[in-house]
DNA sequence: TCAACTTTGTGATTGTGAACGCAAGAACTA
DNA sequence: TAGTTCTTGCGTTCACAATCACAAAGTTGA
């Protein structure tokens, strides 16, 4: 496929592409116009001909996108076509949510590890997935798992983030409320729903 | 103070910058310099002080910024200086996490209100909160809420968001994995979290 | 008081992305 | 086949944001 250097803002929006892409194939439907696209993930057709133009032909005058060519390209480009098993580290009222839900399949992802500090909570089983101290996160290395995700307290992220990628983590997602410095090799993506949500009110009409 | 239209993306960055120096502020410093704050949340020290020159003069040459009265100003911009009061629809476990949630008061969210579809959770409290029968989602009009947290199933999430619209609800923070429609008036803010996860391995080095 | 040092504030420049608009390909109809 | 309609692909233009670099303001110390 030719690329020309996809933009980054491209890239970020690839997944939001993708989600919708998957739910229609679902539907059944083999292919869908810019326009009907855009009206389902709420963007505007023409930023979906541009991003869409940065690699291959999926689409065809009069017709739209094969969804399945499509979802399949962006999944390679985000290097999603090979499942991929996670590590959740801390297992407290919000790690616990993370190791039940569901939405993580669909991008192949496969949380299939969880660590946490108390020992009451070690040994223990969520969605079949046994607790382990988390003394033994260097079995990490061992077991081949690239990709964490940190829901423990601000306090020992830092500290989290330098063990996981002592066991040789590559990619993490965190969920403390703070910027945490990791080796350039490794790529941070930081979740805050607090901060998120403060947001909200610097766009809703007085009153 | 002087408003020289404040750009979106400096809007976007301001809760980080006030994440920090609310941080900051908790360790008694009275001032700190741009590359400081900078190396503290990760970002560039120009960046920090073309943001801030937007919006009056907190900084003083050769000393730094002065975080009280940065964060206030903060604060102010993005009106979170009035605290607020949220619902949250959907006690499931992610609804549950956000409610135990200790990270939404320091930017003045008070998470008062829960609903729930399942009359087996109907009455349960959690965190001094009751969780309340979904059918009595409009009563938000009269006790003034303007803040919601959808955290119901995705087949869910367009009728909740519809019946919150309807209840006077201007903001919302959506943790259902698709794109809700609302009228212009009323703003969204979606979190899709394995969305998020699904950008990480693109980043990653190969191997 | 003066020189050395720190740090902000901001104009100028460069870089990047969004929006626009239309030629051309494909399908459909008769 | 020819005319009409639909829809993509993408060059061009416009708008916004990041980076740079330096003058000006403030501090420190002798």
């Amino acid at each position: 496929m030719r690329y020309s250097r996809i933009p980054n803002e491209t890239i970020r929006r690839l997944p939001v592409y993708l989600r919708g892409l998957l739910f229609l194939s679902e539907q059944g439907q083999p292919s869908i116009s810019s326009e009907k696209l855009a009206d389902f993930i709420g963007t505007n057709p023409g930023q979906i001909r541009k991003d869409f133009s940065h690699f291959g032909n999926f689409g065809r005058r009069g017709v739209g996108y094969n969804i399945e060519k499509l979802a399949k390209e962006i999944k390679r480009i985000l290097k999603l076509n090979i499942d991929q098993k996670a590590a959740l580290i801390g297992v407290g009222n919000l790690g616990s949510a993370i190791l039940a839900y569901p939405g993580f399949g669909i991008y192949g992802f496969n949380v299939a590890v969880a660590f946490d500090i108390d020992p009451k909570k070690v040994g223990r089983k969520i969605k079949n997935i046994e607790i382990e101290n988390i003394s033994k996160i260097q079995t990490l290395k061992r077991r081949k798992i690239k990709l964490a995700i940190i829901a423990v307290p601000r306090d020992a992220a830092q500290e989290t983030s330098d063990s996981l990628v002592k066991a040789g983590i590559k990619g993490i997602l965190n969920f403390s409320p703070c910027y945490i410095t990791v080796p350039k090799k490794v790529k941070v993506i930081t979740i805050d729903i607090a901060m998120d949500l403060a947001r909200l009110p610097y766009y809703m009409p007085a009153g």
